[in-house]
DNA sequence: CGTATCCATCGACAAATGTCGATGGCTCTC
DNA sequence: GAGAGCCATCGACATTTGTCGATGGATACG
């Protein structure tokens, strides 16, 4: 509907009807939306798309210019998000993509790295 | 590569490569997901978005369980990422997506609210 | 063993964010 | 005009978030 076809004058005081959004959606979705809310995460995890390949939190102190507990605190808040996995071998911990992600959350992952 | 194919010992004190990430797309990027990492805003456009019809903040006030101006925050967090648009019609301001959307946006949108 | 590297965690701090009540500007109705 | 409804903005506040330095556990090398 375009606006000038909007009644110039509604009823005062009244509301219209939304649509129903569920609130669960809401929620999950600002989730997914919030562990994406940040360059660095948002550079990780490009890093592990592209790359397809396992990473250590050492290689992004040294490519990212922040700290070490910086870098460990973003990956901890994309492992805790599900979006990222990791295994330890010998003294380092290799980051991957999370081979189980829901298909849905790597369509959207897929559309905005590209 | 799967994590069992990696090298048990790699260099001490060297780092990978990491694919390059450009800065700017991390930072354009952060700031749609950071306009989206809110329930209230995704509810707010997933309304939208469904009702594919201008909707005022009498209506978001109604149905949100928030005070006006919360949902006026929001709804302007919302226009100053360039996602809605609006229009005053008496004393009425009407929202709606914008249409200008860049398509890349709209399909992640899309994907999102499905 | 002693030492060096990798990393998670903790405590601290500043900045950003979500929320509200109060206020005031518009615009319509009476 | 007076009053009422719609809404943006302001100031305040608590919470969350991003960042760091310090610390300590685990592991491997010599």
């Amino acid at each position: 509907m375009a606006i000038n076809e909007l009644p110039m004058l509604r009823q005062r005081g009244a509301c219209c009807e939304l649509p129903v959004v569920k609130e669960s959606w809401a929620n999950q979705t600002s989730d997914l939306m919030k562990a994406l809310a940040d360059p660095t995460r948002l550079t990780m995890l490009a890093s592990l798309w592209k790359a397809d390949a396992p990473i250590c939190i050492c290689d992004f102190t040294a490519g990212l210019g922040l700290s070490q507990p910086t870098i460990s605190h973003h990956m901890a808040r994309l492992k805790s998000a599900g979006l990222v996995d990791s295994e330890k071998r010998g003294i380092w911990i290799y980051y991957r993509l999370n081979k189980k992600l829901a298909p849905s959350t790597r369509e959207v992952l897929g559309q905005l790295i590209r």
